[in-house]
RNA sequence: GCCGCGUUGGUCAAGGGGUUAAGACGCCUCCCUUUCACGGAGGAAUCACGGGUUCGAAUCCCGUACGCGGUACCA
């Protein structure tokens, strides 16, 4: 069919009502025609016979009135040839049926609502007819178009809530769930993608959300998504998350890495780094000595300013610790600047080398603090270490 | 092509006749901290274009451009 009305001259061929009145279809054939087909079971669908010139009308809670001509519409098949139904007509029963009183959808169904509308009209349900509201799109960060799993993949970043496997492949996608979202981060980072209170806030509970959120503030432009944002919005939510919570998140990290852990232990941990997550698994990064002894020393770091003083300042003042009132953080920086001080040696050229004899590089919360969480033996034990490391 | 829907910094966006055009992410500088992060102070960067209407348009109207969506016996 397309062919010939292309050669024609037509380029936008339409499957309706002009086009199939000279087709072979029950519009052309006689009743008795068409019943002695259907008797023989002649392969067919059944499809909505449009109007041929009308404006259909609805209210889009988000857009207002919207109108489509039916001249532009295309008689759609409601009955497949094998007997099932597509979603056009699926989706009006299936509403109807269940009651619905809101139909919330993509932009990217605002074609075919007209579809819809008119069915709910022949059907005699109109009566009953939902509110529509069509939602702006989620658009790929760069170039244009909507956001496909594809993108996801390209650039490093989920698009589905969870782990999604394509069925028949061993491929699958992660989701936002298994990369380490929270999920009321989650469930925040997509709200704020279409719509906002206009107050400035961008941090909202579920509770906030269920309470503040009106539909007349949806927008009605697709938003670019921003992947940097989203990880803004779950390091938002680590930071308000409760200690002890956000330590059982992560103990399957520890378990999976076959670390004996202690749950208080695991909490005190998640106290002292979260503030530098975005992820729940990145405890592990930033406190991984925390729980072992770190595999590398950064020696190169130490080695270049290095000096037998500085090698006698540390032998001296980890001997001492058996003198401290308390292994404590407070006690350990005192002694630590008084006898730097002492030595003629500014506080500040040790506490690197000392950062690295704990953590093994340039990096972890206080350094006296890490000295007190590991504890006298461990933290003697890594000097010991390290010390003929650097000289 | 046709139909529909859109268009404020790089991104998310507030603002709907008179504003120095909010705020957030990201980026840059500085402070705090002899790590990083958090926190704090700054900075660069925006009303797609052309016509109207108006004393005055980012704001209202009309075009244009651009983008997106749809145009399946998919959903």
């Amino acid at each position: 069919m397309r062919e010939v009305e292309k050669a024609k001259g037509n380029h936008a061929p339409q499957y309706n009502r002009a086009i199939r009145g000279a087709m072979r279809n029950s519009f052309t054939l006689s009743e008795a025609e068409v019943a002695e087909l259907l008797e023989k079971g002649a392969p067919h669908v059944v499809r909505i016979n449009m109007p041929e010139n009308e404006d259909v009308s609805f209210t889009d809670m988000i857009r207002g009135t919207v109108t489509f001509n039916t001249s532009t519409l295309d008689d759609k098949v409601l009955l497949k040839a094998d007997g099932m139904p597509t979603y056009h007509l699926a989706v009006v029963i299936d509403d109807y049926l269940m009651k619905i009183s809101h139909a919330f959808r993509g932009e990217e169904w605002l074609p075919s609502a007209p579809i819809h509308i008119l069915l709910w009209h022949y059907l005699g349900w109109e009566s009953d007819m939902p509110q529509w509201a069509h939602l702006p799109l989620i658009l790929k960060p760069d170039g244009n178009g909507k956001l496909s799993k594809r993108d996801g993949d390209r650039l490093g970043f989920p698009v589905y809530a969870m782990n999604w496997g394509t069925p028949g492949t061993e491929t699958f996608t992660r989701g936002f769930r298994e990369m380490g979202f929270l999920p009321e981060a989650f469930v925040n980072m997509l709200v704020m993608l279409g719509w906002n209170d206009g107050s400035g806030q961008e941090i909202f509970s579920i509770d906030e959300l269920i309470q503040r959120f009106s539909i007349e503030r949806v927008h009605k432009g697709g938003a670019k998504f921003d992947f940097d944002k989203a990880k803004w919005f779950n390091q938002q939510y680590i930071q308000k998350t409760d200690n002890a919570l956000l330590a059982k998140l992560f103990e399957p990290v520890l378990k999976e890495k076959g670390i004996a852990f202690d749950a208080a232990y695991t909490e005190k941990i998640t106290a002292l780094v979260k503030e530098r997550c975005q992820f729940v698994n990145e405890i592990w990064d930033h406190g991984f000595f925390f729980f072992q002894k770190p595999e590398t020393i950064d020696v190169d770091a130490v080695k270049p300013k290095w000096t037998p003083e500085k090698q006698a300042f540390f032998e001296e003042w980890a001997s001492g610790f058996d003198q401290l009132p308390e292994f404590n953080a407070v006690a350990l920086e005192d002694s630590f600047k008084q006898l730097a001080t002492a030595k003629g040696i500014k506080p500040g050229e040790l506490q690197m080398p000392f950062r690295i004899m704990l953590c093994g590089g340039k990096f972890g919360p206080q350094v006296f603090v890490i000295a007190e969480t590991i504890g006298k033996a461990e933290t003697i034990a890594r000097i010991q270490h390290a010390l003929p490391l650097f000289a």
